[in-house]
DNA sequence: CTACACGGTTGATAAATGTTAAGAAATTAT
DNA sequence: ATAATTTCTTAACATTTATCAACCGTGTAG
């Protein structure tokens, strides 16, 4: 399981040693989640970044009565409520599972503990930073730049996972538009 | 003028020491640009981080003949187009100049020289894209949670200097509508 | 098997936002 | 100071999107 935690290290910190890896190793916590439990929930700090292992969350917000989707995260990728885990302030987002997940999590203290031990960490922590930066920075650029409709079709070219696993309101909001809208949007897109 | 930039470093990664502020320094270049002049346009690799002592820029993409602001930033903070010096990829995005500006560059190739001669420029780097995360992040959810007229009042309270030096019509692509919109929403405020 | 909850669709209508065009106001250049 | 350019405003109209309500299909708990 945590083989798969190895590749992602790996290709993240092409330089690092077996050691390197075991030290890290040593401070993972495993965790098995149910489909609709929380990881986080708005006002609580976070304490860790999860990589998942298996299966699929959402992060989300609340406005109002609304849930509005910032993100899915599934298998090989590391998700966070990463400005509360960052800032020490409680978070305005949500994060559960859309499915039974299989989550190895690395604490706040555990990572500060690292850097500290050995410098070749604050690579790694440098790089989920800026892996983070990259992926949220194109989602503010889809939304700027695009029509709903275009950022639909970017879903199924780019993260076409989220088409097969997420329901479809959630996929709405994560777009920005009503579910009644995407439905009208893709029968327009069929019929083309 | 790099007085300035060693207040930001000493505030970003509190634990250095002199030295290391001294071999930082011996790789900034400086540069004063006059308004309206380019620091990256869209196609080039972005080959620098640039921290501003004096001045104001935006970060735009241009979609079809629009322009489309996705970031200002002013003296005190250090704006690039981070996705592109991150992945030596051709960057999507253009930055100039809405004032004339005061610049200090650190280039791709001169941190990753300082990433390997001493680790606490690693802190330097984490820091930064952590940095930048956070900024992009918030921007991602008042996009997703926030109606036009919200948007723009979370502008008057947080960044003020964007309604005093920049021009409406960018702001209105910044938030996302037509510079006609912003007008009357201005319009319709000013009467509550 | 039945009823119910949930996700998705559809239609009618309302609200928000965009487009086009014109002119006013402000800024910049000569 | 005047002209030229840029930015902002306004109005009429078009388009997009949201809201509300009803209904359909599917899966599932009793």
């Amino acid at each position: 399981m945590s083989e798969q935690v190895k590749a992602y290290y790996h290709q993240l910190v092409p330089g690092m040693q077996e050691e390197d890896w075991i030290a890290l190793q040593e401070k993972f916590t495993f965790q098995q989640v149910k489909k609709g439990s929380f990881l986080t929930r708005n006002g609580e700090i976070s304490r860790q970044v999860s990589f998942i292992t298996r299966g699929l969350v959402r992060i989300f917000y609340l406005a109002g009565e609304k849930e509005i989707c910032t993100g899915f995260i599934c298998e090989n990728e590391y998700v966070s409520a990463y400005a509360s885990f960052l800032t020490r302030q409680p978070s305005a987002e949500n994060i559960d599972a859309l499915e039974d997940c299989e989550l190895v999590h690395l604490s706040f203290d555990d990572m500060q503990a690292l850097y500290k031990s050995n410098p070749v960490f604050e690579i790694f922590g440098r790089k989920i930073a800026e892996l983070l930066f990259i992926q949220i920075s194109s989602q503010t650029t889809r939304l700027l730049t695009m029509v709903p409709e275009e950022r639909y079709q970017s879903i199924i070219q780019f993260q076409p996972f989220i088409i097969q696993r997420v329901p479809q309101y959630m996929i709405a909001s994560f777009i920005g538009i009503t579910p009644e809208h995407l439905s009208r949007l893709r029968k327009k897109m069929t019929g083309k």
